[in-house]
DNA sequence: CTTGTTCCTGTAGCTGCTACAGACCCTACC
DNA sequence: GGTAGGGTCTGTAGCAGCTACAGGAACAAG
């Protein structure tokens, strides 16, 4: 109805951040390292964001959530970009990632188990004595 | 027995490196950030440390193992340093930190459940279809 | 004395953002 | 038409926790 001067589609960075919950700056950052392309711009040079925009923000987001890195949502954008990606490559991907992810968490086990058990060695009496400093100065109290 | 001009217990940036296991560089950054303290030099201005040295170094290598942060470790440290620590604060210390590893654990654990039961219905095919992707650009086939 | 290794310093790079400064531009109101 | 206030633009610096490299001084071995 309105004689609107822009296309009613197209969002500046500001809407963009907040239909996606991105952070602002993210968004920039996301364009100069090449994760989202350049935008058109308009006659002042503002970016102008359509819905392809917002989907590849999303998946971006959706693809951090999942901890993948930005060199891996790299791979997975550009076999996505260039069409020819079969479930088997983006499968690969995902399952060294699942790796990824295992391994952290077996590590974080590791410490969990670790701390967790000194601590309850703790008397939490007011003395300097500690089972969590023996530990760490390596007063490894072990045989 | 040798007319050794420094003394024998003195070490090197190197062999402070080699006996505790800890790269070269990362010990001069913990110096610049305050961990370890600025050791005393030889004429020609070449770090020299004792024992003491070794012991606190190994004591921030287990600590970050065990994943605290420099914050943290700083905090562990100066407990320590001012002499006046009791085993109920550095409890305290090892619990909070415990529950962010713990909070650390729960995370992974959720993106490894996603990421199992996506890739679980990956049929590996030559085809462009692919669960996980529809995950990535949420075509969530709920419901 | 020369060669090669180590040491010194300062600085830049990495990941994944986040924030700020200073300059534009755009909109609303009067 | 003017102006006040926002939003936008760019470049740059900062966070953790290192790691690496350049260019120079010193030292140890032959």
């Amino acid at each position: 109805m309105a004689t609107d001067h822009s296309d009613a589609s197209e969002l500046k960075r500001s809407e963009l951040a907040r239909c996606t919950g991105c952070n602002l700056e993210t968004i920039r950052y996301y364009e100069s390292v090449g994760l989202m392309p350049d935008p058109p711009r308009s006659p002042a040079g503002h970016r102008r964001y359509g819905q392809a925009h917002v989907e590849r923000l999303n998946f971006i987001m959706r693809a951090r959530e999942l901890g993948f890195t930005m060199e891996e949502i790299r791979g997975l954008l550009s076999l996505v970009d260039r069409g020819s990606h079969t479930c088997a490559d983006v499968e690969k991907m995902g399952r060294h990632h699942l790796d990824v992810v295992r391994s952290k968490i077996r590590d974080l086990q590791g410490i969990e188990t670790i701390l967790s058990e000194t601590i309850s060695r703790c008397t939490g009496a007011s003395t300097p004595a500690c089972p969590l400093l023996d530990v760490l100065t390596n007063n490894h109290t072990a045989s």
